[in-house]
DNA sequence: GTCATCATGTAAGCCGTTACATGATTGC
DNA sequence: GCAATCATGTAACGGCTTACATGATGAC
């Protein structure tokens, strides 16, 4: 889990890991809550395991797609990145405790396709699946996605297969079980609208798609 | 979590370790999961703290409030429990490895009013609040799902309050972002219906209240 | 010079999982 | 008598949290 993140924040551009910890407090969903006793222990098994490393000339942020509209929380966090050259390094030498800035390496992208393509039943890591997608080819997303709606459609099925179960079912308890069957309805449209983008394109495939890939110059 | 859940269930009924996961897994919800490994250490645990005793002539479930409408499968159980009268004493004098029946304390009793009135942010917790909510007092039910209501609201509005935050906003991104707000909106709306309906009964307080407490006897 | 913030880590502990081990009961 | 299911437990481990420890930097 804290690894798709760790990899997904990291294959658009280097950073060290207190920034990180903001970026990821910035996703939606319950990403919030990761603190830094599981990220910096995190960080440095990647970096064992030889899917991140420790960068001194970092890559920034690449350019958006859309230039300059408004508050750029990204384009910000670059400039703030960029406004200290080389600034780990020097301090490096004389004090300790600078800032560790990683990237991700070869190794490391292929994990983080492993994860994003990756089997699972848990809402989160596909919350986070779904977050990083843009790093799939379009015929994996649908393949993630299709599975995902397959699996939640099981699901709607095993609870109404068991039609007030409990035979001590009062107000609540069945409040509570339409409420998960809307919220597995809902969610399942979700998943059907993300299958219906992915699928566009994978039709435009070779074409480029104006609103996410090239297109920027006319 | 699991205390909640099974003291929640015992409150109920005496039941074994067993049955105990069977039940689990019929509550809505994702307490599927929840396996041996965790249940009996989990039942030592509460057995130790005097919450849980070992009981000889188990209490089997009360009489539903609607009699009789059709597979009730705690009737089911109940009857499935009967139906071997003193067995687990009597095996457990020559052979090992029988049902140890648990039933709630009094202290447990206490224990799990704490656990249902507990402040938590956690949304599977809240769940488990939700479907043994019966077991609390109109006025306590009224708080705790005030108290989820602002919690879900606060979250809603630090989700409004980056919009677009991160500068590589892309579809899935997006879509992702829409969704939990989606999510969190509908969140919102049941809890309103959740307040209305333990209101109604705060109004209703004193008077006997047909569908859950008491009014069976005309 | 001191305080808030930035920054990196370690230690203890909780909560849960899977895998393993053991044995009793029931149906065929 | 043998397999499936019922039934209880232990061991090893994983992932995440809180609390603690340490130090650098910049603003005032």
């Amino acid at each position: 889990m804290i690894d798709l993140a760790i990899l997904g924040l990291l294959q658009d551009q280097d950073l060290h890991g207190y920034e990180l910890k903001k970026r990821l407090g910035e996703l939606p969903g319950a990403f919030a809550g990761v603190s830094f006793g599981s990220l910096y222990p995190a960080l440095a098994r990647l970096e064992r395991a030889g899917a991140v490393r420790e960068v001194e000339g970092h890559r920034a942020a690449p350019a958006p797609n859309v230039p300059m509209t408004g508050a750029l929380s990204g384009e910000i966090a670059a400039f703030r990145a960029r406004s200290h050259p080389g600034r780990e390094r020097d301090d490096r030498v004389t004090g300790r405790r600078n800032r560790k800035v990683y990237g991700i390496t070869a190794s490391g992208r292929t994990r983080l396709e492993t994860l994003l393509v990756g089997t699972t039943a848990d809402d989160r890591t596909f919350a986070l699946q779904v977050a990083f997608g843009r790093h799939l080819r379009p015929e994996q997303r649908v393949s993630v996605f299709e599975r995902r709606r397959s699996d939640l459609a099981e699901r709607l099925r095993t609870l109404l297969a068991q039609p007030a179960a409990a035979g001590r079912n009062d107000q609540y308890l069945q409040s509570l079980r339409e409420h998960d069957a809307r919220v597995l309805t809902n969610d399942l449209a979700w998943v059907d609208e993300l299958v219906a983008l992915a699928r566009l394109e994978l039709d435009d495939a070779g074409q480029p798609v104006p609103t996410s890939i090239g297109g920027i110059h006319p």
